[in-house]
DNA sequence: ATGGATCCACCTATGGATCCCT
DNA sequence: AGGGATCCATAGGTGGATCCAT
């Protein structure tokens, strides 16, 4: 049984702080799925069972996973003190575009604007099914968080519009960075490159670096 | 040739920029020594080497290097961007001592109280004949590094004077650091546990991570 | 092709160990 | 034993590669 899409964000809340505690193997009883034996071939197994869980609705699409409350929804592994394991991928992105967008405008600052982060415990040792959820976190980005995103965000786009998308590495960005996103590196895909000619590139992401991940958990929640 | 010593401090930092861009080839040619093949079983060499040029006085004494002007001499091995590869020994750790000491008396803070920093090229790929020299820098700690060092040390005595010396590792200290000197880890020497009762314990040395000492070269000089 | 992400080989940072000289 | 320090194995971080579902 998948729950119906919430309606308010206390409600969203509400249903999340519910499934703090819970197992994955709990969760996925309830929503008649199979764990996996492990993650490697399953990768996005349990971010995609939680949207079920939350009644989450833009499956796929580059919209807001709760469009009717406008609020993302992003599982962070965390390690046994609940610091990130890893990077979050925030959107792909555009290639080809040449078009001068304001960091208002852009995909990231849109997808940023209202997260629920929904802590996983992702200790390689504790079987999948026995891992637990955390206590979740409704969160936006305050005026220090969103000048440092906008300014990578900024410096990155520069390069992308250049054309220059392969000198950027994923050294870039105090917090936000750039990083294949693909389902290999033979996977190219057409842009055009500083002169404007035709060329093949991996297609990339933008990714939050776990240090700005863990930085606004602590934010909330008391780390040791 | 050995000069004598320096009898002022401005003195002593001509004679320190006058060896910048020398070769330590050429510095052993001067004071008629060899250069060994590799630090490997000469490890305190090009201090020693430096010390001499200069007119360092106080051998191994717990002394300033240049006791007529009370400056310490400390060869800081850098990378190509200039930036320190090892920590920096300041001095050993007083073992079995239970008096009440304060900061400003320490061996530490006398130590550091005024430095002669000396940046020694040491990439690995340059023969050790070959590596140069940099430009020195005549530092004191300013209020901040005071403060940060003195809260250090006052921690990690609290610890050696409760006889806990033995729970210390080089993870303590922000900037200061107690970790092992001695010749090897059976060199094993007499203090007292918590209860007084003897036991015998490594000898340990205080050393600036090599944060501290990149910051404080970073203050005068421009890292890229 | 987008969204859900983790995998893992490599590299770097460093804590504990060690070496020579006086 | 104090002063001159570096060595080096290993733990940790992460950049590039990859995998499934829709």
């Amino acid at each position: 049984m998948t729950p119906s899409p919430p309606t308010t964000e206390a409600e969203l809340l509400a249903r999340a702080h519910g499934l703090a505690g819970t197992t994955l193997a709990q969760l996925a009883t309830t929503l008649n799925q199979t764990v996996p034996q492990t993650l490697h071939h399953a990768k996005g197994w349990p971010g995609q069972l939680i949207e079920r869980a939350l009644g989450a609705t833009a499956a796929s699409r580059p919209e807001p996973d709760f469009q009717l409350i406008g609020v993302e929804l992003k599982t962070v592994p965390v390690n046994r003190l609940g610091r990130p394991r890893e990077s979050t991928y925030v959107c792909t992105v555009a290639l080809g575009e040449r078009d001068e967008v304001h960091w208002e405008d852009s995909l990231v600052c849109k997808k940023l604007r209202r997260v629920l982060w929904m802590p996983l415990e992702a200790e390689p040792a504790i079987p999948l099914a026995q891992r637990r959820l955390g206590a979740p976190l409704l969160w936006s980005p305050d005026s220090e968080e969103t000048a440092v995103l906008r300014r990578d965000w900024e410096e990155l786009m520069e390069l992308v519009s250049l054309g220059r998308l392969d000198q950027i590495s994923a050294r870039h960005g105090e917090v936000l960075q750039i990083r294949p996103k693909a389902a290999n590196a033979r996977a190219l895909r057409k842009t055009t490159d500083e002169n404007g000619a035709p060329l093949l590139t991996l297609p990339r992401g933008f990714y939050l670096r776990s240090l700005f991940t863990a930085a606004l958990l602590a934010r909330h929640f008391v780390l040791s």
